[in-house]
DNA sequence: CCCGGTTTGTTACAATCCGTTACCAAATTT
DNA sequence: AAATTTGGTAACGGATTGTAACAAACCGGG
């Protein structure tokens, strides 16, 4: 089973976001590339990410606060790109967290290299990218507890979740009212890439659809969008802790 | 049956990092490193940690602080490194309840020799790292008492546990809402490292929950993690002394 | 030192999970 | 309407996990 790591590449320049997309992805990466703040933060809504490559120039905020602010809600492992070799900029970068740092123009094997070693650092840290904050979560009648792993029907009982299931859910429920594209589920929910005739996002929400799904034959909360993929319907809200 | 040390190499520079890793790894040693105090702290809490190797300069906390906040709560034993063979740090690092002491550059075979000496020697002390005053941990009715080692079900009634047991669930309330790998579980409860078709944490796993679970075929307290390990989930609040 | 009980790890097999294949139905296109 | 594409799901099987049963290690008396 593939589980590729998935790189978001954030650099205003198109060229560049091209080339190292195409130079990462042949070297077995899964590749995703924005071009400015608000780019990233929809790629990062979209897809699991394990490591941004992120440019210290960027129109609008600058790559510094960003990376200052994904240190605030993430340990998503950084690497900052920069103009010039100047030391000022490695070190005010460092100290905004970014875990490397890299002066253009690079050498792509290098990049390759860091992003090998920053990543298996990083992997012998636990993930805690999102910290404990809410704890249930409502939708039509149901209750899903993020912390127990519980689901709720509306008559108050306990439906029994496979992992995989509660994964897939998680995701739903986190992404209410947006079609999401088999891809995107996999990888949110699997942290994989599909493969050629990957049907096993379809399996898995026929399976959720018949514990959750009145009549899963006429879905209602899980809506199938054909040539899109899925979306969840239902408005979510989250009890338990507020913010 | 392997019980290596575990050594937690602290160091902002990543190629320290990854060289000392590497090189003690060769000579029959677990590593796991952090670049700062934040990821110390996270791996502390994460293995069993038998020795750390701590640099004086570290950005965000200084080293040196780290290193008392360390004595305050543990007797992990710790070498410093420092950049320059200043007389000063090394006398400031011993106040400060280092172990030892070593100056960049160093051969990593003097490090490798310090260490061994280091070890040998605290293991004549025994360890004070959880000797903390607090008594009695309580979750969903549940009371582990730390200091006499027994545990009270919700109506009252004392369980016995078998003291591997009791280490295992010590883990777990302590490491409650996360996963924790079989690895993990196998260092923090017995200190030691997984063998190819270790099975041992599953039987014991499954020996908890047979004590402490309703019905253990449908564990609401130690969830299975697929892939991943198992998780404690209830609240834990820990009364006794507070804090 | 030996002996029973206790604890812990190993082996073996059963249960479960989840991805693949296959086939059918529904939707869409021709 | 036929052909094609897309989605639903039954059924199979490999991999992971649960646990019974056995064996080894440990322990505290005699």
């Amino acid at each position: 089973m593939d589980t590729t790591p998935h790189i978001l590449v954030v650099d205003d320049d198109r060229e560049i976001r091209d080339l190292l997309g195409k130079f990462l992805d042949q070297h077995g990466h899964r590749v995703t590339t924005a071009a400015d703040g608000a780019e990233m933060h929809k790629a990062l809504a979209d897809w699991s990410i394990d490591l941004i490559v992120l440019d210290l120039m960027l129109p609008g905020e600058d790559g510094l606060s960003l990376c200052r602010n994904l240190r605030a809600e993430s340990n998503i492992p950084v690497i900052m790109l920069t103009a010039m070799g100047e030391d000022v900029d490695r070190i005010v970068g460092l100290e905004m967290g970014a875990d490397d740092y890299i002066a253009k123009p690079f050498n792509p094997r290098e990049l390759l290299a860091r992003i090998k070693s920053v990543l298996r650092c990083a992997k012998a840290l636990p993930d805690r990218r999102n910290t404990d904050t809410s704890a249930v979560v409502r939708f039509s009648g149901w209750g899903l507890d993020m912390n127990t792993l519980e689901l709720q029907s509306p008559d108050g009982v306990l439906v029994p979740l496979s992992g995989g299931e509660f994964d897939l859910l998680a995701v739903f429920v986190s992404h209410p009212g947006r079609v999401l594209s088999r891809d995107q589920l996999l990888d949110l929910a699997r942290g994989r890439e599909a493969q050629p005739f990957d049907r096993s996002i379809d399996i898995q929400v026929s399976r959720l659809r018949h514990k959750v799904e009145d009549d899963p034959k006429e879905p209602v909360l899980i809506k199938t969008v054909r040539n899109g993929g899925y979306m969840f319907t239902p408005k979510v809200e989250s009890e338990g802790d507020n913010q």
